[in-house]
DNA sequence: TTATTATTTTGAACACGTTCAAATAGAATG
DNA sequence: CATTCTATTTGAACGTGTTCAAAATAATAA
């Protein structure tokens, strides 16, 4: 892992990531290479594997950094608006905004699917940065009346959280203008997830709640 | 890409695929090597990459394999089932069963989100691939007598086909004893897509059908 | 100060996927 | 048959991420 003690070794490292991002953004996670981003830091190749376990870890860092830089912002978002739509359409705008100028870089990040790989977003490796994130999901979750059956209002936070995950990844591949398909997604389906809402609190849809609260907990497991 | 031409040489490359599959069941795919694959054919490195583009191409290879063997069972199962829900149960549940000696090794092709990448699911690369299966969820479809509407019914088979590769993406990873979490899930969503299609049919659903229905064009583009 | 220990830095070396010019074998042509 | 062309096969070499023993530097103890 990344070892931080002293002040002086900090700012080696910051130097690293920097130049890493650098690099990244000028040719591209994939075109880069190690011996590239460790000239550009003024470093030994070494020196930047002291630092960041991995070529992939350097995109970690960029993400914690990221968290880090966001999480007033969200925050205000959290306290300033008051529906769950509002709330998700701020949170995850505000993310896709915060990424746009590196939206490559993220693709870097969504790359690994496979839970036992420790970059993955459902790996034990990343569990604190994804409940740092899920918390946010949850607070806009708790705080705002929604009127779900106990079977399923535990599991919203984690769906929505995915649901962000989901639409993330549309948006790092979209390569509409602007990525102005993206926007229409996230558009419908925050309209479609308010009527359903609605939709849930009567009756007609009372048959599907047992087999979803089933569901949900075979997926996630209890509680 | 891989040049058949002669049957001489088409022996060969068999030996090289065989001597592959070997190799990743006993190694894992990340640890076997393409010197190890060579020697196990008996023929130099060059050799299997004359055959095959990449050490990925030759898990590629095996999904094609796979799919032309697979083939007859389920022109079985389309014919000898009516309903969707049984055609799902009966298309899904066989390709599980195919690769469940192989499990491992479908992670490996599962692992490639981007659909830059040549062996993205997502690909125009593997579109002949999808295209192939895909047909399998038409017919499912098209020959069972849903009701739902027309701004709706013409995706369906695209998002049946996407069902599978999320189902197949959890069944890969699911490392719950004989993947009994996998099973619990297939069984409960399939349960419960029943319902949904029951419920469309009913008046308060409608409201949904519009959004729905949009929100497909935005995702998958026209008709 | 000097000696000792801990931290940081180095760059050669390793393993692996991949490439490619050259060698070989096979087919076609005269 | 010899010759030319094509298909196959070879293995050394390249570029890359990563490792690691050793060196350099800083911190601490004596």
């Amino acid at each position: 892992m990344t070892r931080r003690t002293v002040p002086k070794s900090e700012e080696t490292r910051r130097r690293i990531l920097a130049a890493a991002l650098t690099v990244f953004r000028e040719r591209g996670f994939q075109n880069a290479t190690m011996r590239e981003i460790a000239a550009a830091a003024g470093v030994a190749v070494g020196a930047a594997y002291y630092y960041f376990d991995s070529k992939d870890a350097l995109v970690m860092a960029f993400y914690e950094q990221a968290q880090d830089e966001m999480a007033p912002e969200l925050e205000r978002i959290l306290s300033a608006s008051h529906t769950i739509e509002q709330r998700l359409r701020g949170i995850i705008g505000q993310k896709l905004a915060y990424f746009a100028p590196n939206r490559a870089l993220v693709g870097a990040l969504t790359a690994h699917i496979d839970p036992a790989h420790p970059l993955s977003p459902f790996s034990t490796a990343t569990a604190p940065i994804r409940n740092r994130d899920l918390a946010f999901f949850e607070r806009a979750v708790a705080e705002s009346k929604l009127r779900l059956p106990a079977s399923i209002l535990p599991y919203l936070p984690r769906l929505l959280w995915l649901y962000q995950m989901g639409l993330v990844l549309f948006w790092v591949y979209d390569c509409s203008p602007q990525q102005g398909r993206t926007g229409m997604l996230f558009d419908k389906t925050l309209r479609m997830m308010r009527m359903a809402f609605k939709l849930a609190e009567l009756p007609p849809l009372r048959p599907l709640f047992r087999p979803a609260g089933e569901l949900l907990r075979a997926i996630y497991g209890e509680v």
